[in-house]
DNA sequence: ATTTAGCACTCGACAATGATGAGTGCTAAC
DNA sequence: GTTAGCACTCATCATTGTCGAGTGCTAAAT
């Protein structure tokens, strides 16, 4: 429906727009290379791209500005994948210069570099401890009426809580009951704990232990996790610099919604594999409406582990960002599995 | 050396700056209840104040501000210490409202609440993990060649490591020696756990354990604890809709600042016992030449544990602050000697 | 010897004005 | 269909003048 010429021009547009933030016009559009037509014929394709939704003008005589609808036809169509140079790819491969256990190192690290790679902010979705296969519990009394139970998960990470142990629970029974859940419960997903220490663990208890009751409540009150993914930043203040973000009000709420982790958390997550591109207003929060958040998935083998999100302006280098991430993901994946796939 | 005119002045200008965020001029002043004598006397002992450093000009015919030795004369020497009303009272009392066991949840909750209640941003220093006593190591293998371990402290905290274990190295052996580890370390400080290892197991382990070398090695690796202690924040953008940070450089420097958690802690920690108010530059950081920071700390019994601080601007209300920063860390100082006093 | 009234002066804030220039839309010629 | 030309629009910026809050100084009042 756009003719080439019209794709040729949005497309400049937008490129120029992202590099300079200024609105821009036929004239100094004429003047460009890939550009052989006047400003005149410019002018016009431009009002017929303005009365397709695609460019806007900020004033009666301004330069446009594409709309979002312009950077959504430029991410789906127009966009030009962008080759990473050498330094960009050295530095994206040293998150796994050190040799490092724990994913979290590995996912801070990775975090860190994006936003100095981008200048906008990063923001990783650790990987869903939810999941993780339970691999030890332990339960350490504190004092006489404390106790701290601790899981280990199949890939390393340790949760752990502190609870309320009733000194009325005795200690070689205390004993029974672990090696009974440690006997029943490995391999079961965290989240699904609770599920199964009704469903399988209790009878078995039953068994063996003499005050089956309030053994039970104080264990599945513990074993209750709500465990959220954890989320990483970086650069959280590289979107400042911006000029889109002069403004104190439109910051203030910005960075409010960034702290604000359960709503972040839920904007990145729902993502289903792949690269997804988010622009202003599709985002569903007034906050974000000059943001775009551009999301990639990583995973161990085939399961989607977690999220690496960049936020930036909707002004946004796409392509490149688009690529480092697309990068990035793939290079985690594939550490991650070989690291933890045969756990 | 200040006559009492002139320390009435003094006060009441920076009780007005700090409220209006507005110069303050001769003839307002001299419509204030406190004030009797006319704007032009005023005008005089202004001039008398300015000359000793204690308020300044913005411009030649501007109202008066105070400078920062009027703020630390206003801290050290006016300061009318404000009395705490039911409502706030209440709020603060509220953190201990639910039954936690964890110190991290009862601290992240401080920082809360106080930043609600300021209207600045609070920063809260954890409790510093690395004096807590070791309750009990464990030593989970994960797989063939890795392994997590454990620490859990006399206060229920837990810290893990996950480490390479050479399979070369042997499952009865591993246990022999946590068991001896658990026996030797118990109720060391975990900053001397490596320490002690060289100095009091080594030997012990030469005398059961096959490969000792190998072993040492691995362990110690683990046992190198840098613990930094953790920092919680809360209200981190409060400080934004202070008047003085409209500028967006300004706020970029203080965020930046803010992220870097290592020059925060360090700003914070070396603060002994009580409350300290570091005015702008006193903070020695370009960032903070705005801020003013106070702190005091908190303790179980007599050992100083962490410190809870309150970061706003130079113009910040210093009684109120003051008032409620001295209350939550006695009251936080009281709840954790009570619970963790006889571990 | 203080205190105060009065006055000239300073300066930021604000509004009004006008020039500049980048940009547009439209029309008529190519 | 394309382009040159022209009238028009509007943000931006510098200039100017006014207003008012504030100061410092001096001389009179207490």
């Amino acid at each position: 429906m756009l003719t080439d010429r019209q794709l040729l021009i949005l497309q400049v547009i937008v490129d120029d727009f992202i590099r300079s933030a200024q609105p821009v016009g036929s004239r100094s559009l004429s003047k460009k290379k890939e550009i052989s037509f006047s400003s005149a014929t410019i002018r016009n394709e431009m009002a017929d791209l303005e009365e397709l939704g695609f460019i806007e003008k900020t004033h009666t005589s301004s330069g446009r500005v594409p709309s979002e609808s312009g950077y959504r036809y430029y991410v789906d169509h127009l966009l030009a994948p962008q080759v990473l140079n050498q330094q960009e790819i050295a530095v994206l491969k040293s998150v796994f210069a050190e040799k490092i256990f724990e994913f979290e190192k590995i996912i801070q690290k990775s975090a860190k570099i994006l936003s100095e790679l981008t200048n906008y902010t990063s923001i990783v979705l650790g990987p869903a401890v939810s999941i993780n296969k339970l691999k030890r519990i332990q339960i350490i009394p504190l004092n006489r009426e404390t106790a701290t139970a601790i899981f280990v998960t199949d890939t390393g990470h340790v949760e752990n809580r502190t609870f309320h142990l009733p000194a009325s629970i005795d200690a070689s029974e205390l004993e029974k009951t672990v090696n009974i859940l440690n006997e029943r419960l490995l391999d079961v997903p965290l989240d699904e704990l609770n599920n199964k220490i009704y469903k399988e663990v209790a009878s078995l208890l039953r068994q063996h232990i003499e005050n089956v009751d309030l053994m039970m409540y104080t264990i599945a009150e513990t074993f209750k996790m709500p465990i959220n993914e954890k989320l990483f930043f970086g650069g959280k203040t590289n979107i400042l610099s911006q000029p889109e973000f002069h403004d104190v009000k439109k910051i203030r709420a910005l960075l409010n919604m960034i702290e604000q982790e359960e709503r972040v958390s839920e904007l990145i997550r729902k993502n289903s594999a792949g690269i997804h591109v988010k622009i202003g207003r599709e985002n569903q929060n007034v906050a974000m409406e000059d943001c775009s958040l551009i999301t990639a998935t990583y995973s161990i083998g085939t399961e989607k582990l977690g999220t690496i999100a960049i936020l930036g302006p909707t002004r946004m280098e796409y392509s490149r960002v688009i690529s480092l991430l697309q990068f990035l993901s793939k290079d985690l994946s594939t550490v991650l599995t070989k690291l933890y796939q045969n756990i």
